[in-house]
DNA sequence: TTGTAAAAATGACCGCGGTCAATAAAAGAG
DNA sequence: CTCTTTTATTGACCGCGGTCATTTTTACAA
């Protein structure tokens, strides 16, 4: 008979958690290193690992966590009107994934996972998201703002990837550069979405 | 007074990435460890890394060798007459990343290379591919089998940013599923390049 | 040939993520 | 309160990429 998880071990859970976002804080999510983490928390290493598979599982909840926090943003600015309106609900998390490379090499390795276990908080994040982008866009189609030749589910996962070609090349260039990802996405979504005539 | 690169060190690269190469070829690209590789070519760990900047710097000779291969294939096969035959074309690109993730990833952090270093063999890879794919689409656009209404360039990026977000999908999957990369990105060529009626 | 300065190679060493057999702490059973 | 079983924690240890002060080799001048 199996048993429940106890509390000690939620309350250690937490606090590993806590610490880790206290130290992303301050030092970035590159400057995160498992040793601070524990030390912080006042366990041991090998305990870290008991409560995520790694150094990635750890950060998916801390960026999961983010992730739901900027969809809650996003729905709040309630369905956009025409694609340029969407680009600019996205923007935030163009910003957020943005500032590190970390996020963005992590989102993607996770970006694709549609099934699997809905207790990790980054799935959820990503299943809301095209969730939400999907609706949006039948609204857009039904409206006669944007293309209707396509389903919506196709659109919705072609927005993905210019997210994300978009995030590719801004973390390949030196960040002088004046254009933000957000901006960059602009003429993509456009071509992409393009309304009917 | 700085002196040319001498006949010695250029010998001790080249067995690098022979030995290199031999182990990719047993064991797969993630089965590469730096220590396999200086032993075999009979050098010490430090003289790897004098000769590329880390493991990366490696893998990127080694890969963007093959992509050159691989584009030696496309531009043999000859124009492609139509959005099918041009993912026809890039089915053996899909084919070679979507085998071993160290590829997709390695790929992914120098796609945006677009000035940098000639002399790295990678980034050649993609200016070759980028100008490739851009010259066939103007053919396309000329011949008006694909929507004329964007410049090429701009249809070639997004050609790029499907094809990591087939593949990042794929690798997000367990590969018993049976739809290869290649022909998941049909329906996104299709609907980015939809044919001007 | 010999002296010397640049180039090339060396390998002990480090940082850090991740493992695992051993140990401690809790939770019932009697 | 014991004894036993499950659960949680521990920290020494490992693998592997990457560094750097030191040593060896090479090229060239006197």
């Amino acid at each position: 008979m199996t048993r429940a998880p106890q509390k000690r071990r939620l309350e250690t859970r937490a606090r590993l958690l806590e610490m880790a976002a206290a130290i992303v804080q301050e030092q970035g999510y590159s400057g995160l290193r498992v040793e601070d983490v524990v030390a912080r928390a006042g366990v041991a290493k090998g305990t870290l690992f008991s409560h995520f598979k790694d150094k990635d599982g750890l950060l998916a909840v801390l960026i999961g966590d983010e992730v739901l926090r900027l969809l809650d943003g996003m729905e709040a600015g309630g369905a956009p009107r025409d694609a340029a309106e969407l680009t600019a609900r996205l923007a935030p998390h163009l910003d957020y994934v943005g500032q590190d490379r970390v996020i963005f090499d992590l989102l993607l390795r996770y970006s694709g996972t549609t099934a699997a276990e809905p207790d990790e908080v980054i799935t959820a994040g990503f299943l809301r998201q095209v969730a939400l982008l999907t609706r949006w866009l039948q609204l857009l189609q039904a409206a006669g703002r944007i293309r209707r030749d396509q389903p919506p589910e196709l659109l919705a996962e072609g927005i993905q990837a210019f997210l994300n070609h978009v995030l590719g090349v801004w973390f390949c260039m030196e960040h002088d550069d004046e254009t933000p990802p957000a901006r960059a996405l602009e003429p993509y979504l456009q071509a992409w979405l393009q309304p009917a005539t």
